[in-house]
DNA sequence: CATATTTGATAGTAATGCTATTATTTTAAG
DNA sequence: CTTAAAATAATAGCATTACTATCAAATATG
């Protein structure tokens, strides 16, 4: 399935980067290279002259990319729901039943993700964490509301969208899917956070995976009519 | 029962500040200014030379309370975590059943602001929607482990593990009880940013408080054997 | 009143977040 | 294969940010 989904180029909205990284090996140096550095130093410390300076390019010619390093974030988010929403549809296929439909997208939203494809120059197990310590960054600003009438954030709502979708099949009649997908996703990825670093806001249990267990938990008995 | 809160001193960690704020005039202008302007222009844009013209003083006074605007930051969550546990005590006393209780216990955690008690120099409603644009950035950093370590996120960590207890009270084998309580504290900030900014990743339900709602439906449902 | 502490005024430094210019290389088109 | 166009590298520069240092004036404390 790895070998299959990697011929898929995933699309991010073009609003959000000024020339697309996927079009020249600068560009691709950019994401691996951002990738590496962001998940080392996190996003406050990043810079795009060091970016430059450890992929042996220039400040300027990463400028030419990306407006800002958080048009860069956005970008990396951005892609990662994307490449999420790929790997929701392809795990969902042949599956009649919509509660494992939800199940396994449960499993797939709150995972860990232990093993990169390598097939691209994106490492998917640096970008998750990424994805876990910066992503809220990307949206938790004063920018949002005119960066979302872009439809940059549109790749984690079509997401959202269809996990909601399987919710409705089993219970029509709920009033919350999108809440719950959102609560959901968000917890999970501050929930890898606490355990990694205020365990006390969370509970560690050995053995399995908690986190997973505890969303399959919470979402089938807050859905039961 | 404001008029009781506000003879309560709320104590905030020491290594968060290097000269408590509370103690003299110009500290309190720094935290009643800061607030105004991080709820205006978002912690991105807040610098302590912008904040030092707006309160009257000096970019070099402020730094003599605060090390950086992360640091305040930091208090201004913490305090605001502390000023709930008040809340969440008062509220609780004489309240007998723990069903009771923990209803309350997430109207307080979920509900929206409205209303400034306006006995103190801290402004609650700006500093709710702070914490709901702006406290995660407090934790999501690279430095948490040390902060960590100097106790800073225990205010924090105290209110989860306070309304953690009343599930215990309820349900004394459910697994997950800090997991829950900081999913639904983290999730109803997520979902009220949502709500005004990203609607598509919420349900907006009128003429009721969908989020508490929610909230509501999703933990004793949860929690239940 | 004397002295310690706090604040204000001002200046300075290194790093950040950019933009501009020009030279050089790579690529694409005829 | 040549030439033009495009992309990149190298360098410089500027305003702002994130601090630190110094010193004088104001204020509090004993």
């Amino acid at each position: 399935m790895h070998n299959l989904l990697s011929n898929f180029r995933i699309q991010v909205n073009e609003h959000i980067y000024l020339k697309n990284p996927e079009s020249s090996d600068l560009g691709r140096r950019i994401l691996t290279g951002s990738i590496e550095m962001l998940d080392k130093m996190g996003f406050e410390c990043f810079t795009f002259r060091k970016l430059g300076k450890h992929i042996g390019s220039t400040e300027a010619s990463v400028y030419r990319y990306f407006e800002s390093k958080h048009k860069l974030l956005l970008y990396l988010t951005s892609w990662y729901w994307r490449w999420m929403e790929y790997q929701l549809v392809f795990s969902l296929a042949n599956i009649e039943s919509p509660y494992d439909r939800l199940k396994k997208a449960i499993l797939l939203l709150t995972e860990n993700i232990e093993e990169d494809n390598s097939y691209t120059h994106i490492d998917e197990v640096k970008l998750h964490r990424i994805v876990i310590s910066e992503s809220s960054k990307a949206y938790l600003t004063k920018e949002v509301d005119e960066e979302n009438s872009y439809g940059v954030f549109s790749s984690y709502k079509q997401l959202v969208g269809r996990v909601s979708d399987i919710i409705l099949e089993i219970n029509p009649g709920f009033k919350y899917p999108h809440m719950l997908v959102s609560t959901v996703i968000e917890g999970a990825h501050h929930q890898r956070f606490f355990a990694d670093h205020l365990p006390r806001l969370t509970d560690v249990v050995t053995g399995e995976d908690a986190i997973t267990e505890f969303y399959k938990e919470m979402v089938f008995k807050t859905i039961k009519e």
